[in-house]
DNA sequence: CCACCGTCCTGGCTGC
DNA sequence: TGCAGCCAGGACGGTG
């Protein structure tokens, strides 16, 4: 499921395929992805314009077009975007086929149908709650400090929500305790001065470092898989049954807010 | 403030 | 082997 670094390295393998390019329109095989605006007025204001920047804010992306529109994107569980011929066979999970001017196209593929699409004027309607991106400068230890504080809620729980840091989902907020040696459980409001320090560069260490080894994966055809992902990049296996790769004691699986979460109870403190 | 639930979704896994 | 049933979870809205 695609996270800060996934759609990060998404937005480095599109950026020379779609930025100069023109949608000329839009085929949507699942039209209920579509937030914003009707579909009507979706099919009218697309096409002609250019992409003119390709960002990403948290876990959304945003094709910034000439005439002051945003497309934005959100891949959820299952979404993933490549850029093909025309003629390129379709996956038949192809949802929404985007036309671009030079006979290629750029199609949103989701199993699970759970991704969406806005085209809005205004981009604060849909990224506006988001807090602050764990890889720029604003991302201070002090303004994670003043996020844990009076927080009652797991360490995991939080990392997980959008409005305190945004792009960090159930995978890497399991990668960063791991690395910062916290458990999941643990209080957010708990942390010493060295933990949320420790937490800090931990956020910013494993997030860099899976968009590194990401975008290295990466430049042929298409991004990388969540299979590359798992077998090169994460440091905790995910499944049952098996060790941690840094103590070889056995992963544990609990709970936390509904989300499967692993951890190595040796390496990961207490709560 | 916090926990939990339902909603959206269906591929792929589990268990009989 | 075949099939029913359920789990996965990001974002959001609602409830206690």
């Amino acid at each position: 499921m695609p996270e800060l670094p996934d759609v990060e390295a998404i937005r480095i393998y599109l950026m020379p395929r779609v930025v100069g390019q023109t949608f000329t329109g839009a085929t949507l095989n699942w039209p209920r992805a579509l937030r914003e605006p009707s579909l009507e007025d979706f099919l009218l204001s697309l096409p002609d314009q250019k992409v003119a920047e390709l960002a990403r804010r948290g876990k959304y992306l945003l094709f910034r077009l000439d005439r002051a529109d945003t497309l934005i994107l959100h891949l959820r569980m299952t979404g993933s975007l490549v850029v093909m011929s025309s003629s390129a066979e379709l996956n038949p999970f192809t949802r929404t086929v985007f036309h671009m001017d030079n006979d290629t196209q750029l199609r949103f593929i989701d199993p699970r149908k759970l991704g969406a699409i806005w085209l809005v004027e205004d981009e604060r309607k849909v990224i506006g709650k988001l807090g602050p991106e764990p890889l720029e400068p604003s991302f201070t230890v002090e303004a994670l400090a003043s996020a844990l504080s009076d927080r009652k809620v797991p360490i995991k729980a939080l990392l997980c929500e959008q409005e305190v840091i945004a792009g960090i989902g159930n995978i890497y907020a399991d990668e960063i305790l791991f690395q910062a040696g916290l458990h999941p459980m643990k209080s957010a409001d708990s942390l010493s001065e060295k933990e949320t320090e420790g937490l800090h560069r931990a956020i910013q260490e494993i997030l860099s470092r899976a968009i590194q080894l990401l975008t290295e994966l990466l430049p042929l055809e298409s991004p990388p898989t969540e299979s590359d992902e798992a077998a090169s990049i994460l440091l905790i296996p995910r499944s049952k049954g098996q060790s941690c790769s840094a103590c070889s004691s056995p992963i544990q699986r609990i709970t936390v807010r509904g989300r499967g979460t692993y951890f190595c109870p040796k390496f990961h403190g207490s709560r």
